[in-house]
RNA sequence: GGUCCCUUCGUCUAUCGGUUAGGACACAUGGUUUUCAUCCAUGAAAGAGGGGUUCGAUUCCCCUAGGGACCGCCA
């Protein structure tokens, strides 16, 4: 049995968007559960629209989520002699023919298919005709000779047998007029040329799919399996497009989602494995199959991602946890001090637990990351006499001490409440706004471990 | 319009002919709590409709309805 080989195929053409990461991340896990390899390909034929700037965004996508490939990219432009040279052949061998139609004649066709509501496929015109009929002021398009008779059946491997009448599919354009091959030939091409076993992608494919297989019969080559996942939808239930929000990694990374998170939310989209909802990576390399992928396109649902994200939150180690933090701040917030770091990743262990998002502990630890102090207005008026004459008791009696922990600091409190007849809320609000600028946040006995008891007199004495 | 695909709680899904149709997220209510959260408990919530097949269908088949994808000299 061959190697497993795999492979994600994108077009340079737009921002990747996270239909494409799925369509990737399945790839890659069928063939690392396999023991295989997986390839990324840039198909980047079409020189208009191709893009190094959406080539790039696709690349560090991927290595932003995990999903890491063999050698360097494969780029599509590079191997378009080969392209050229099967389609010459197929020429020769009588597979495929030149067709002199001109777009206008094509365009005029199509016009009159819609008007009387039938179906537009092209008529053959130049099958069987030979070349000696040929009008000199036409460049020719080098088309394929489909079958016309009988049945196809694809053996999906996720949406089980698709048949379909061979004369529905028409003699497609496998040279276009300039003479460079179009997107059937090429992928055929390079998948034999890569030595694909097995193609995962999306069901928008499947035409092309049984176009692809005859040109592989054709050509004599052997004929990977298939697999066409449902394609994920938006809110509205349509296909996912580049143009919709919030649909590329980095509208994810942005609001502190983590990858891993990421990754354990798309492999669950659409794929699943009894009542299992966590798999770390292992787990999701060692349970994947193509049998657990669903039928139906499945909805994309923000409220799962969070989960998810809080989740890993929760449970991934601390380190790894401010890793990912640090990378985050720095990218989309500010960079954390070396001064704040020690500090942060001690307070981690109660910052994580109110937190969906990496913006969350962002938000959460600010107190930590600025020295200065903000205090709107309406918290201002919060610290009215009774407030101000609690923090410089506070102050007093948190000065003696020698041992600053939530053992040592918890009489001081309890005693504030009493003498001052009030409860928990009198004391831990003000004390929370001069030290943190905001009314939520941590525990108070949290704020003040963390910061420590210098810092907490510092912050205090500016309140006085 | 043609071809093909799909259809279980709002969402992601489990079930591979016999279940009180299960789980997770979201939601609601209650409890814990030091604000915001967390956490715990409880609750509401689904087999699109109609025919078959069968002792028995969510599960197999057909029809209808609804949804989706494709129909480029784009990929």
């Amino acid at each position: 049995m061959k190697k497993v080989a795999t492979r994600f195929a994108p077009s340079p053409t737009g921002p990747l968007h996270i239909g494409g990461v799925r369509t990737a991340l399945f790839n890659w896990l069928y063939s690392k559960n396999k023991g295989g390899k997986f390839y990324l390909r840039i198909e980047d034929t079409d020189k208009e629209r191709s893009k190094d700037k959406f080539k790039n965004q696709i690349i560090n996508s991927l290595k932003w989520i995990g999903i890491n490939y063999e050698d360097s990219e494969y780029i599509q432009s590079k191997k378009m002699d080969d392209h050229v040279n099967v389609a010459n052949e197929l020429l020769e061998k009588g597979l495929a023919y030149k067709c002199y139609c001109s777009s206008n004649e094509i365009e005029e066709q199509k016009k009159r298919a819609k008007q009387k509501k039938i179906p537009y496929i092209y008529n053959r015109k130049w099958r069987n005709k030979s070349d000696s009929d040929a009008p000199k002021d036409i460049d020719p398009v080098i088309r394929f000779k489909s079958k016309i008779e009988g049945k196809s059946i694809l053996k999906d491997l996720v949406q089980g047998n698709i048949e379909i009448e061979n004369n529905t599919i028409e003699d497609f354009v496998i040279l276009r007029a300039d003479g460079s091959p179009t997107y059937n030939l090429s992928a055929s091409v390079d998948d034999h040329l890569m030595g694909m076993t097995h193609i995962i992608r999306g069901d928008d494919h499947k035409i092309n799919t049984f176009k692809q297989i005859q040109i592989h019969e054709a050509m004599n080559w052997k004929i990977p399996s298939f697999a066409h996942i449902p394609l994920i939808h938006t809110a509205e239930g349509k296909k996912l497009s580049k143009r919709d929000n919030a649909s590329t990694l980095d509208d994810y990374s942005k609001i502190g989602i983590m990858p891993n998170a990421l990754r354990n939310y798309l492999l669950r989209l659409g794929w699943s494995y009894k009542d299992k909802e966590i798999f770390n990576l292992d787990e999701s390399i060692k349970y994947f199959n193509l049998e657990g992928i669903g039928k139906s396109p499945s909805k994309l649902d923000i409220n799962r991602i969070y989960s998810i994200n809080e989740h890993y939150i929760k449970n991934i180690d601390e380190n790894d946890l401010f890793s990912f933090l640090k990378t985050y701040c720095e990218t989309f917030k500010e960079k954390i001090p070396d001064a704040a770091e020690k500090k942060i990743k001690k307070s981690l262990h109660f910052l994580k637990n109110k937190a969906k998002t990496l913006e969350d502990i962002y938000e959460n630890s600010k107190f930590l990351i600025n020295d200065k102090i903000q205090i709107n207005r309406e918290d201002k008026k919060l610290i009215d006499e009774t407030a101000i004459k609690i923090i410089k008791f506070f102050s007093d009696d948190i000065n003696k001490l020698s041992d600053f922990s939530r053992e040592t600091l918890q009489p001081i409190i309890d005693k504030l409440i009493k003498n001052n007849n009030t409860n928990f809320k009198g004391v831990g609000q003000p004390l929370r706004i001069c030290l943190t600028g905001s009314k939520f946040g941590p525990g108070i006995f949290d704020i003040l471990c963390s910061l420590g008891k210098e810092e907490v007199l510092k912050r205090l004495s500016q309140i006085r």
